[in-house]
DNA sequence: CATTTTGTAACTTATCAAGTTTCGAATAAC
DNA sequence: GTTATTCGAAACTTGATAAGTTACAAAATG
């Protein structure tokens, strides 16, 4: 399976909309990820009807932050994503005739969704602008000036 | 991305060949699995591998438990259809430049890496008799007969 | 030697995020 | 109001890979 990396790639965009005075076009954020402009646009629409960032159309226009950093965390980001699946692994039937199955199916359900209420918990706790903070803080300790530019694209 | 049914699947057959006598051959697996017995032999080579099954060709022949259910975990299992991927979500950019990205990565991969952890660390505690055990002590509690047979497809 | 059954390679299918193309609609500059 | 810019959205293609399929060789049994 292909993973998603729709929340990777989203929260990357955040991050330099955050150090960016005017919006970003979607031809810009595209370049940055190595993408095109439609699909940019596409995964932001999830963004914006969260008011995580706003768009505005016609010159001068893009994307730009909708609400600070502080204000947001990793699990607003996923569920602005459209909250998409989070295994690779999963059952061989949902709905299985068989009681043998339906153990199995049992177990691995209680302990996937264990892993998952940890791992959605801690993107809870988790604000987008912690990764900002952490990096610059990091950055400063190793000498680096944080001019955190994308290798464009 | 589809999910990996492996794992799930391969603890069906396993629980399957505990209440069997003789061996299961191959298109009695995939009879019990809706699928067919080139899937099932690739698959369950793994579990051979790990001598977790055997193997015997021609008449009479099929597969059977190598060792007790007992003796094996989940964690087992997983680990013999080959360690798949945990995770559908993933990073989009395993090495890149922009340390922003970098940034991203370091806060996804942490998380991602305590909830593999405890997942896996789950499966290790999990022995594939337990959920033998415990099916059959909810079924008894039903005063449900385990007869538990596949709706064979 | 005929039959059963695994072993294995090669190929096709299904799924879905990602990627692409295209055009319409809105906004701003002139 | 015409033109350039930019998002919005629909429709389509691509890529990756577990699953599924086909086919046949090899081994074991009777």
């Amino acid at each position: 399976m292909r993973h998603d990396g729709r929340l990777s790639r989203m929260l990357h965009v955040l991050l330099h909309m955050d150090e960016q005075q005017g919006p970003m076009t979607s031809e810009d954020i595209a370049g940055m990820l190595g993408t095109n402009p439609a699909l940019v646009r596409r995964t932001l629409a999830g963004l914006r009807d969260g008011g995580y960032v706003t768009s505005e159309r016609g010159h001068g226009g893009g994307w730009m932050l909708g609400r600070p950093l502080s204000e947001m965390t990793l699990a607003d980001v996923y569920d602005a994503v459209g909250a998409p699946e989070v295994f690779a692994l999963g059952l061989a039937d949902d709905q299985p005739q068989c009681l043998v199955e339906q153990a199995v199916n049992t177990a691995l359900r209680q302990t996937l969704d264990e892993a998952r209420a940890l791992l959605l918990r801690r993107f809870a706790e988790i604000r987008v602008s912690d990764l900002r903070d952490d990096f610059a803080a990091r950055a400063a300790a190793l000498g680096i000036h944080p001019g955190m530019r994308c290798a464009e694209a």
